[in-house]
DNA sequence: CCCTCATGTGAATTTAAATTCACATTATAT
DNA sequence: ATATAATGTGAATTTAAATTCACATGAGGG
């Protein structure tokens, strides 16, 4: 076998890709080494010269995860000005991000998050409360310009809101994309903005 | 060793409860035969008198969690006639189910659910969207009686219902208790029904 | 051009848990 | 009271995957 050899940083990142891919394609499996070292086309052996261990790898996905999210909240931001538009296409991109990374959900509710040493549950942890927090922001400025209810609380807005997103994103991935998203959403959203609105 | 000697159906019993206490008791951990077997007082070996495999036991413990979950509907149905008691009650408890046994949202979370083969999942799903359909019914039955506004779509609102639950269980869970659950609810419960009441 | 270190490999090694099995015991049906 | 079927046990057995290791190779600095 003849495998090109390339510098760490490019096989990090790499692997790291790879493993939340291959963590989408197979919902019904646990991750493995072998697997993910088939996909970047390395031996299993190999990937311990850029991870000191499985579990590395797995702390790397969730940062992974969180620059995609986050990256999300920056994108909209500049997008648009009104409230609005912000939330509404922050939903959107979030579905489309799960829908189309089944690896992020699959992570999520998978046992490298909860079943392994409080470190990875902290982690998302932060990522969820941080992300929480971005959208409290977005319904604060929405007040101050008047778009949204002076009385309705930011935090319980941001949560109502991720209220959305989570339950679609567990109903979908439980029914292996069955559930009706699109539907789900037409539904909630007006549902959500009306009752905010000013 | 002189362990007592019962019938299938009183160790199923014993050995299931024990199951969805002792994934409670170790967020994390991956659950065991071994610690499942001491926790009833049997070798590990005697548990396959009783169960197949590894794999039935987990899905007994879904059975368990659906008795659970729907019983909380029974109650709070019998318990009261309008629909705002009804449906604050039925969060009350559903919380109160969650932060007790801690064994179910772990179950939710983990790869007995999600890394293994479809058939789990699917129960699961139905459990929830069967859980779903009941509180269809109760918010239907306030439309009936004037107490909840005719315009709303009730599967909207149920879905609206179970995002208040769901994110704060995760939110919870992750934080290993430490996310304020009660002041969750106290935002979260006005905020839903002012909105959809007459 | 060569040296060396980073990268890659296949073959052990480690580990850990589920499951099976041959044998023991006791409950209960007759 | 006895037979037998159900229940319980500790000691194998199976399995399966992560990790380590001794050795190979090639990229890039000097």
């Amino acid at each position: 076998m003849t495998t090109e050899k390339l510098p760490t940083d490019v096989r990090r990142e790499q692997i790291v890709a790879s493993a939340l891919q291959v963590m989408g394609e197979n919902p019904d499996k646990h991750l493995h080494i072998k697997d993910i070292a088939q996909r970047v086309g390395l031996a299993p052996s190999a990937l311990y010269r850029h991870f000191r261990s499985r579990d590395a790898i797995m702390s790397a996905i969730l940062e992974l995860i969180r620059t995609k999210l986050y990256s999300n909240i920056e994108t909209v931001r500049q997008a648009s000005e009104d409230a609005e538009t912000r939330l509404r296409e922050l939903l959107e991109r979030h579905i489309r991000v799960i829908r189309s990374e089944h690896g992020i959900p699959r992570m999520i509710f998978s046992d490298e998050l909860w079943g392994q040493k409080q470190e990875k549950r902290q982690k998302m942890f932060r990522i969820i409360t941080g992300y929480l927090a971005e959208i409290v922001d977005i319904v604060r400025e929405g007040q101050a310009k008047g778009e949204i209810r002076q009385d309705v609380n930011p935090m319980a807005a941001a949560r109502m809101f991720f209220g959305i997103v989570q339950p679609a994103a567990l109903l979908w991935h439980m029914s292996e994309g069955r559930f009706d998203i699109d539907e789900h959403l037409a539904i909630a959203w007006p549902f959500f903005w009306q009752t905010i609105k000013s």
